[in-house]
RNA sequence: GGGGAUGUGGUGGAACUGGUAGACACGCUUGGCUUAGAACCAAGUGCCGCAAGGCGUGGGGGUUCGACUCCCUCCAUCCCUACCA
């Protein structure tokens, strides 16, 4: 009777021993290295799908490098700052920071169980002080180097709550849980110069080895265009109104000038006419988050100012309109409804004059959104766009009334929250004029709370923030994205207390893979170069770029939607690891899709993993290995087997290595072991039968380790049993190139591009001989007979090709 | 609104550089084993058709001897959109 196979017993007890002989562990030493991070989790409570996937695709990577002798470092931490630890604080009665380690707690169990070989002893936790001592400590060089000011800012505001809303709290412009109409309100907040580093955040996505899409979302949010700065005259005052256009050849189509609700000028009209000031209230009732504002009705009204055209010196009306963005360009745009889609419409809507001044051969509605020659002009009419648009610049330049200029779409970053469980902004005000606290009163610890007691903001905790009757800490706490865009550097010297970076870090630095969501394309990983590249500004890291290369995992979908339990369509992984054990989860999740797609979960296909590991269990579990002596000369099916077996190694090694292309590599393990006759396997087999077989199984280990680390470790010491070989991870096979070579292949025959028939044929064959061969086929010389041949196409050793 | 993806059998997916569409797996059907079931084993399985053959990679068009792959266009779904992480 075979033993049978429970993953639950040996995984438990491989996990235990690794853990016991420190098997992952990092040190420098003097083999290559290779740092690979997977994007650290929030601490939610448990691992949802998302990162068993994630972490499965960093370890059986990380696994697959260190059995190519790889110096390979994979910690591990938890992004342990947010708003979900505040909402679960009010509805549980639990503090925010009990919340969160009862999870890391069990989650780091979860990740264990998993088999995941992290260096635990490099564990960090954003929450910590001794996390966020040295955050506090970046900002504030941050600010000695001029990187960081204050400014007024917008944010929702649930009136009734009388706190700040996120915009995912924000729904259909009502407070989540108030239900109150939000308002947009504005407050000082600190913000970061990101900007002052736009252009190098553009030009060295050159320097990475990041997907194409990744890098064009980057581009496109950084969003550098060129253009011209325009100004208006305000009709019968000195004053000028600015704007920004990429498009200065459409001047004289404009008819229009919008501005910002929240332009000084609009916010001063309110004041004396109740139209104006009703309809600013109106704009202050839609959510602040981008997608909601281009969704929004475009709204406008007249201000009755007017402003001087600088060209035709024509009067225009100014108008305020709801989708004008104060902190993108001016805050004021010209409005040139022939031209653009937006003013098309807004135009439309309130009978504004609509100009065409571009005419285009393509396109003869209006608006016409292409370049195209100028008419209605004056003088540049017939000149190209491009033309138009230098000599325009150059001559309002001359006439002072605007300049070329390159303009960002990147906004500085805003930092400040107005919430607790967060890292505290490091800022004291005395007499009201902010000063960053000195290094060595760092940390500025977020207070305790008093039992179950709800999240009391900061600034309600006099405790806190009341220094003296003229000196107040900052209550502000950072965002959540300044926690996690330094940790990936953090880890190098996560045990050393002295300093925020040591010598290890010039040793393990840069990230060699970072693997992470998709969804972390813009935000996330804009904020980690720019902090990596400021940090290297202050002679803290070495380097341009913290992660060289990038693999951006998809989603993992069940009936095509994102697991949430607003949807409720939540699969729990810990039930599967539970019932089938690990192995067979991570297979399943490497086998199911490739990295980069959006997988969709399968129930059955689960048992499908399985299945294939109980196969290869029941194929090894009774076998021992036994010194076989080469045999001189094999039989055509083991010189098949041995032909196969390493075809697929040389097969999965380049799945591994260049396409991470597990799911393929998986497949293929799959058919060498169908593959293995029946006679091979049975006990009264050939010694030189045996002697592939023993090859066959001990690649398929090797292949199965990174991806199924238990059950391959397992079976490696057991296939050995007494004679001690080296251990399963010590190397990744070789493979043998004299078994790869072929001697015949399938020709395909093809008549006008269709199959019509198959043969067997020598890859010495010149293309005549080739011809001959398949007009020996009968469906191909039947169709041929009588035809005139056109024209013959042979690809060597796939196919020929017969045109008639 | 803007930006980025994806679309192939009943299902997940494969086809890597323009060269046999559907590897591998799930499911299903039939048979074996079994008192029965589970498990396991064997065979079959894109669609239409008795067959010959024809059709087939979201829809339409194009380039090519040859297109899942390249180009144009339309449609659907998903992700991001600066305070979810």
């Amino acid at each position: 009777m075979i033993p049978e196979y429970i993953p639950q017993e040996i995984e438990k007890a491989l996990q235990k021993k690794w853990l016991e002989e420190d098997r992952f562990l990092a040190k420098p030493d003097n083999r290559e290295k290779y740092y690979c991070l997977s994007m650290f989790p929030y601490p939610s409570g448990k691992l949802h799908m998302g990162h068993v996937r994630n972490y499965t695709i960093g370890d059986v990577i990380s696994r697959y490098k260190r059995m190519n002798n790889f110096n390979v470092f994979q910690p591990m931490g938890w992004d342990a700052f947010g708003l979900p630890a505040e909402n679960a604080a009010i509805a549980n009665k639990v503090s925010p920071k009990e919340w969160t380690n009862e999870n890391i707690e069990h989650m780091k169990k979860q990740l264990v169980a998993l088999g995941l070989g992290y260096d635990w002893s490099k564990e960090l936790r954003t929450c910590e002080p001794s996390y966020y001592k040295w955050e506090q400590l970046i900002f504030k060089k941050f600010y000695e180097k001029g990187l960081v000011y204050r400014k007024k800012s917008l944010v929702n505001w649930d009136p009734v709550d009388e706190t700040v809303l996120a915009n995912e709290q924000v729904i259909d412009g009502k407070g989540w849980r108030s239900g109150a109409q939000i308002e947009i309100k504005e407050i000082d907040q600190w913000f970061i110069k990101i900007t002052e580093y736009a252009e190098e955040l553009l030009n060295s996505l050159e320097e990475v080895d990041w997907p194409e899409n990744v890098k064009t979302m980057q581009k496109n949010w950084i969003g550098k265009s060129h253009g011209a700065e325009i100004k208006f005259k305000i009709k019968d005052t000195k004053e000028f109104l600015t704007v920004f256009s990429t498009r200065p050849d459409t001047i004289f189509g404009a008819s229009f000038i919008a501005i910002s609700p929240n332009h000084e000028i609009a916010l001063d009209l309110a004041k004396k006419d109740i139209q104006i000031s009703d309809f600013l209230q109106k704009c202050k009732e839609v959510s602040s988050a981008e997608a909601d504002m281009a969704k929004a009705e475009k709204l406008g009204i007249d201000t009755g100012i007017s402003a001087i055209h600088p060209l035709t010196n024509k009067e225009i009306p100014v108008w305020i309109g709801n989708f004008v963005l104060l902190d993108y360009g001016t805050g004021v745009v010209m409005g040139v409804p022939g031209h653009d889609q937006r003013d098309f419409e807004f135009a439309s809507k309130y009978s504004l004059n609509i100009i065409q001044v571009i005419s285009n051969d393509n396109e003869e509605d209006l608006p016409i959104i292409s370049e195209g020659t100028l008419i209605n002009s004056e003088k540049y009419n017939n000149l190209s766009s491009k033309d138009a648009s230098i000599k325009i610049t150059n001559d309002l330049t001359d006439k002072d009334l605007g300049c070329g200029l390159v303009q960002y779409r990147l906004r500085d970053w805003g930092v400040s929250r107005q919430r607790y469980w967060g890292c505290p902004i490091p800022v004291i005000y005395e007499n009201g004029t902010p000063r960053i606290v000195d290094e060595n009163e760092l940390p500025v610890e977020l207070p305790e709370l008093p039992e179950n007691s709800a999240p009391i903001p900061l600034s309600q905790n006099k405790d806190f923030y009341e220094i003296s009757s003229d000196i107040q800490r900052e209550t502000d706490t950072f965002d959540t994205f300044m926690d996690s865009s330094w940790y990936y550097a953090r880890f190098t010297s996560a045990d050393n207390n002295e300093s925020v970076f040591d010598k290890n870090s010039s040793y393990w630095l840069p990230v060699d893979l970072y693997i992470g969501g998709i969804e972390h394309a813009i935000l996330h990983l804009l904020y980690s170069r720019f902090f990596h590249k400021a940090l290297r500004d202050m002679d803290m890291v070495e380097g341009n770029e913290p992660f060289k290369k990038l693999l951006t995992q998809g989603m993992v979908l069940k009936d095509g939607a994102k697991m949430s339990k607003s949807k409720g369509n939540t699969v729990d992984p810990q039930s599967y690891i539970d019932k089938y054990g690990a192995d067979t989860v991570r297979l399943y999740m490497m086998f199911t899709a490739p990295p980069e797609q959006s997988l969709e979960w399968s129930e059955s296909s689960v048992e499908g993993a399985s299945r294939f590991l109980k196969k290869i269990w029941n194929l090894i579990i009774e076998r021992r290995f036994e010194e076989i002596k080469e045999p001189s000369s094999f039989s055509e099916e083991e010189k098949a087997l041995r032909r196969k077996t390493h075809t697929t190694l040389k097969k999965v090694t380049n799945d591994f290595e260049a396409r991470f292309s597990f799911n393929t590599a998986i497949a293929s393990i799959m058919e060498l072991l169908n593959f293995i006759p029946e006679k091979f396997k049975s006990q009264e087999t050939s010694e030189s039968e045996k002697f592939c077989l023993n090859e066959t199984i001990i690649i398929i280990l090797k292949m199965l380790n990174p991806i199924a680390p238990h059950i391959s470790e397992y079976l490696w010491n057991a296939f050995y049993d007494q004679n001690p070989q080296e251990g399963i991870e010590s190397s990744w096979p070789e493979v043998n190139q004299d078994l790869l070579e072929i001697s015949e292949f399938e020709l395909v025959v093809q008549i006008n591009g269709k199959v019509r028939g198959k043969v067997i044929a020598s890859i010495d064959s010149d293309q005549s001989e080739i011809e001959e061969l398949a007009c020996t086929i009968e469906n191909v010389s039947n169709n041929l007979k009588d035809k005139e041949i056109k024209k013959i196409i042979y690809i060597k050793g796939k196919i020929v090709n017969f045109v008639i």
